[in-house]
DNA sequence: GACAGAATAGAACGATCGTTCGTACAATAC
DNA sequence: GTATTGTACGAACGATCGTTCTATTCTGTC
């Protein structure tokens, strides 16, 4: 790797810290400069605009979230195992302080500006309910879920349940946060459990 | 009302539609002043910071709300009935460009900032979790529901698929998220049903 | 070790931010 | 009708925004 490219890594690490604190539009590139102890303008170099440094910072930020949550959830079993494991990743994401904001928050940042911000959340999202609604389908296959179960309505549920429960912890600061969600998911297995 | 409280409504008025779709803080006192007509200073006059600026037009966006939502609610019938007028006023709330977003927006703008904005946001998500909270029991009450149901928990459960549906409905632009709303809530309904 | 290209810094641009100030007009009180 | 108060304006402030230059330093190649 190339010394641009490591310092263009260090400067969206950084870039994902802050804007999962003030927003995407938050972060500004005289304060993301100064953070790291670069020029402004030696920062700009890297991406050209402030746009396209947006769309970088989401970029990297569905990465880790695919890292964090999807990938080390396709290591259990499938089924309802990988739908546990997959549930409790994404909770744990949404507690983290440096992450679990920036895509909920940009989501509704962007979600009536048109453009490519909103282009890579919208597809995020819709590939997240896709990878869920095949772990339901698969949770199916392997007779851990009835067959009437409709993978999108699942899909859609796993995800109520998560934004829910991100609103309890961060903003109402609900200590029984965890324990509702909790609640909430094992009522949902309940019901579709074969 | 004197002069000045009916330009401080019309202002607020205008105020609470842009937030909700730039957010509270893409609300500038410069865009809003001449989206009105009005000077910066003169429109600066009547709330003498931003910071005052952004807690009044909050408290519009909850007043308005508990106008449009909780009230109406009222008027149905203790028990299922109300509940249902709670969540279809939701979601109505929910879908209108001009106020639906301002507060699921500013809340997860705020949520990871103290003062008097993220104040105002806790109390009227910790009051409207207490209103569901509360109609729960009245369905208990009116042998609607089971009695072993747990209030906070239905509240929870409830928020939660409005949240979903705000989501699908707006970035993701799914069709179906009214379906997919709907259905979620009549499994709720049909789990806690006596 | 010279050289080409990438990487960074520095200064400055116009625009806009929130805010302050002094002033002019409008409404209300006496 | 005059005095007083409330309401709005215009100009300007320093700060910061994103962006554009030019110049300098660093990195890797032959």
């Amino acid at each position: 790797m190339g010394k641009g490219a490591e310092t263009r890594e260090r400067i969206l690490d950084q870039a994902v810290r802050i804007a999962s604190r003030d927003g995407l539009e938050g972060l500004t590139i005289g304060t993301l400069s100064s953070e790291l102890g670069l020029s402004k303008s030696g920062l700009f170099a890297h991406f050209g605009s402030k746009d396209e440094l947006q769309v970088q910072v989401l970029q990297a930020a569905v990465d880790r979230f695919t890292e964090t949550v999807i990938r080390p959830a396709l290591a259990a079993p499938r089924g309802e195992p990988r739908i546990r494991a997959l549930f409790e990743n994404w909770l744990a994401w949404s507690n983290a302080p440096d992450m679990g904001c920036i895509l909920v928050g940009a989501s509704t940042e962007f979600d009536d500006r048109p453009g490519p911000q909103r282009d890579i959340l919208a597809k995020a999202f819709r590939d997240r309910s896709a990878f869920m609604a095949k772990a339901a389908r698969l949770a199916v296959e392997a007779g851990h879920f009835r067959s009437d179960l409709d993978p999108e309505q699942f899909a859609f549920d796993l995800d109520a349940i998560v934004l829910g429960y991100h609103n309890a912890q961060r903003l109402m600061r609900n200590p029984k946060a965890g324990d509702l969600a909790r609640g909430s998911f094992e009522r949902l297995l309940a019901f579709y459990k074969a």
